[in-house]
DNA sequence: CATGCAATAT
DNA sequence: TATATTGCAT
């Protein structure tokens, strides 16, 4: 990624002071990983126990920008608290037991990269690199704050070099198409990103990760070229890392983010999107600002960012987080009021556009359209062919949490992310209804060839992989939802249905579930007497 | 000017 | 292809 050496002089010795958690159960094995990491001057931090080292990173987030946990084989927990717990600390998992389960488990459950024990130098010399890559593949919000000076230095130099001079521009990696990897890559990951970038080798046995798996080493990329005339302000990161201030005394927060891309042009008329802020409280990590960008003076940094940011028309990236917004606005005004200049003073996102909100909401409209179509005449009393046709076709009300026990025997019902914010950690973003193949929001795993769901989707609590009672029997699970489902029949639990009846109710201009119409009062009688009711309790239109 | 729809662009 | 933006009519 870094080519040059122009492009290096910011953080040449980058590695140099990288705060390293080091959790090892061995504490002679820990003596020799600290005393290598230390002679590659990693900043090291040692950890016997693992409740200790998760009150440190919980309490000192900045403290570190890595950690290596070992994987205990004599506790049950060994290791596995902290990495699930320590989401937000790239985690590198090491152990003397090299079997593949564990390693995957390392894997699935979020480490960055599974080592063998003895870690060999060339390891532990690269570790440097998923703090690199986690500080720019993570999304914003979850960008822990060790990270945010990592990521800001090497967007500085980055971006000196995009300033320098395109002589080579070939050669560089611009800081545009980071900002769009990490963007896309944060809208694939909501919750934690503890799911590493396919560029991350470690689902593949972990064994390539030898001191070939990075095709370079970070000293050798030199090309003789030095016409470094910004060199002085640039800054290494062990200096940025001192100027760490937060003082969070919970687990690193995730901020709420409203990210939106802003298109700006440069000088020399290349275009580029940035990542800019739509919230106040939210930090920018996208420097495009040249100057000085020492951690003292990010506000000014941030301001300017913001200004040359918002010269140009931004384009308006409808983030789940963007979208659910939208919606609550929508919900909020009922369907009718649903104008575009009051679904944006409801959203209330700094930098929307009434246009944005008007387009957003057209494509909103022509989803709902589709999939509330002219079903005027449908009768809701031909019920088994109605769920079937409209299985796709589900309203933004959940009706219950889908169910099936195979889905190669029952369609797998969608629920439009369109729909109800909460229902779903929405990072993939599914317009309304898809086509039948499509409809199920992530694929089930059927992990029987390797025990072991390796492909769990970020939003899959890791308490399902869990409950799995470790890496054995995993069967279909239905992980999209907490609900643990052991049902064959659709037997909706009564309070699931008071509240979908209660929502249906208190928003009618929200369609149906199950893509039902409202009934007529006759098809309800009609359906009701069929069911042996005879009498309802209601206030109106009924005898 | 705001809105919604259609065309266009990415 | 999907979806965001732009253009245009109302």
């Amino acid at each position: 990624m870094v080519c040059t050496a122009n492009d290096l002089q910011g953080w040449k010795d980058f590695p140099k002071g990288l705060k390293v958690l080091l959790l090892d159960g061995d504490i002679n094995s820990a003596a020799e990983t600290k005393a290598k990491l230390e002679a590659m001057d990693y900043n090291i931090s040692s950890f016997y126990d693992e409740n200790e080292a998760l009150s440190a990173c919980s309490n000192r987030p900045e403290d570190f920008h890595v950690a290596i946990v070992e994987v205990s084989t004599s506790s049950s927990q060994g290791g596995f608290k902290f990495l699930e717990n320590a989401k937000d600390l790239p985690t590198i998992m090491t152990s003397n037991n090299h079997c593949l389960s564990t390693m995957m488990k390392c894997i699935a459950l979020g480490a960055v990269e599974f080592l063998n024990k003895p870690l060999s130098e060339g390891n532990l010399r690269n570790i440097w690199q998923h703090v690199v890559h986690k500080a720019f593949n993570a999304g914003a919000s979850v960008l822990p704050e060790s990270l945010k000076p990592v990521r800001e230095s090497v967007e500085f130099v980055l971006q000196l070099q995009t300033e320098n001079g395109q002589h080579e521009s070939k050669m560089l990696i611009d800081v545009d198409n980071m900002s769009k990897l990490s963007y896309s890559d944060h809208e694939h990951s909501t919750g934690s990103d503890k799911y590493p970038a396919p560029s991350t080798p470690q689902l593949k046995q972990g064994e390539q990760l030898h001191d070939g798996g990075d095709c370079q080493d970070q000293t050798n990329c030199s090309t003789e070229k030095e016409s470094g005339e910004h060199d002085g302000d640039s800054k290494s990161v062990d200096t940025s890392c001192e100027n760490l201030n937060t003082e969070s005394t919970t687990q690193p927060i995730k901020p709420e983010k409203t990210l939106i891309k802003g298109e700006e042009d440069y000088a020399d008329g290349c275009k580029g999107e940035i990542a800019v802020s739509l919230n106040p409280n939210n930090r920018k990590f996208l420097s495009k600002a040249g100057g000085n960008s020492t951690s003292s003076n990010k506000a000014s940094v941030r301001d300017s960012c913001v200004i040359k940011a918002n010269r140009k028309k931004m384009k308006v990236d409808w983030t789940p987080e963007l979208h659910k917004k939208f919606v609550q606005a929508i919900e909020q005004l009922g369907v009718d009021q649903a104008i575009p200049s009051r679904i944006l003073e409801l959203m209330k996102v700094e930098g929307l556009t009434r246009h944005n909100v008007a387009s957003h909401l057209q494509k909103y409209r022509i989803q709902n359209r589709q999939i509330v179509p002219r079903e005027e005449d449908r009768r809701w009393t031909n019920r088994s062919d109605q769920m079937q046709r409209s299985y796709c076709a589900q309203r933004p009300i959940m009706a219950y949490p889908p169910y099936h026990p195979n889905h190669t025997l029952s369609p797998p019902p969608i629920y439009p992310f369109w729909g109800q914010p909460g229902s779903q950690t929405a990072s993939v973003r599914v317009w309304g209804p898809l086509r039948y193949p499509l409809c199920q929001p992530f694929p089930v795993v059927h992990a029987d060839a390797w025990g072991f769901p390796v492909l769990a989707p970020p939003e899959a609590p890791f308490s399902y992989i869990h409950n799995m009672g470790g890496l054995q029997n995993a069967k279909t699970v239905d992980y999209r939802f907490g609900v643990p489902q052991n049902s064959f029949e659709y037997h909706p639990a009564e309070e699931v249905v008071d509240k979908v009846v209660k929502e249906a109710m208190s928003k009618p201009w929200l369609p149906l579930p199950l893509g039902l119409k409202p009934p007529s009062a006759d098809s309800v009688l009609a359906e009701l007497s069929k069911q042996g009711i005879s009498n309802i309790t209601k206030d109106s239109s009924s005898s």
